[in-house]
DNA sequence: GATGAAACTTTGTAAAC
DNA sequence: GTTTACAAAGTTTCATC
């Protein structure tokens, strides 16, 4: 978990792992321009210093199974340390929230749900509501469509 | 892409897979109780029949860039369907905005931004305002710390 | 579905340049 | 860093039960 210090052919390398994850270390060299052994090191080292989480397959969810995504504003009725503790230990265990954010301003947690349908996303959230953990009032916000959706961030954008 | 029948072994290897896109297909085989070879027929299969949308490495954002992400509520001016279709083929090809969805109530787009600071989300968002998209006004929640952040989404949660 | 054999590809390491 | 070589491991196909 060293620190590393990132040329253009490591960039290059994680942005090409990010888009094709199961390219083979001979494509990959070729797509960096790199030959096979001088690559193969570069990704063993970007994977040993932890600048790879993990490698996942992409599901297609529409084709999967019908289901809706709702974002929801949530504000608690304390703000007291452990108000916040309990209610981001409680969250973490609703199998329904896939992301769950503090953020500045106007309300306390902004929360992504997946859920079968709207029944299905009412059923959750009183769940939660009844376990009592502090929350003063929230706001649903069903997306009707998806603009944007990208799988990840373009590196040379984030990187100075 | 024709439809395929998932069984209990099928949403298994979908669900493996989702976690450790790498497996090899003698490990994956062994997880979900079958034999090298129809695993990887049914692999194959899933591949084929469009369940699986990609390899993808995840990289580790924390550790390779400074970078915050923001939520953005924005409301258009008019609502005629030629102001949808502008905005969002203009919104699509601003490299910060990772996701952008249609929702229902209050507002009409929510965008999730990845930007260096919040100086740079600054510029641009006004760039996108100096383009006369129709933005009549916009709320900006910045990220100050993601309690959840799910790669996946449990597959027998979804599947009924 | 399982098994096992055979051909092929890739990986991972090590040599020499 | 490149190229070549090579052994180990994994993939893929095929025939058989």
């Amino acid at each position: 978990m060293g620190p590393v210090k990132l040329d253009r052919i490591d960039i290059a390398i994680l942005a090409t792992l990010q888009r094709s994850g199961k390219m083979s270390n001979i494509a990959l060299a070729a797509t960096v321009g790199l030959s096979p052994s001088p690559c193969l090191t570069r990704v063993k080292r970007l994977e040993a210093a932890g600048y790879i989480a993990g490698y996942r397959a992409e599901l297609a969810w529409a084709k999967l199974a019908d289901h809706i995504i709702v974002f929801t504003e949530v504000t608690l009725a304390d703000h007291k340390r452990e108000d916040f503790v309990r209610f981001e230990a409680e969250i973490r265990r609703v199998e329904a929230v896939v992301e769950c954010h503090v953020v500045s301003g106007g309300y306390d947690y902004l929360l992504k749900f997946v859920a079968r349908n709207v029944a299905h996303y009412q059923e959750i959230i009183e769940a939660i509501l009844d376990r009592n953990l502090g929350v003063e009032k929230y706001f649903s916000y069903v997306v009707i469509k998806t603009v944007t959706a990208k799988d990840g961030v373009p590196l040379r954008f984030l990187l100075p």
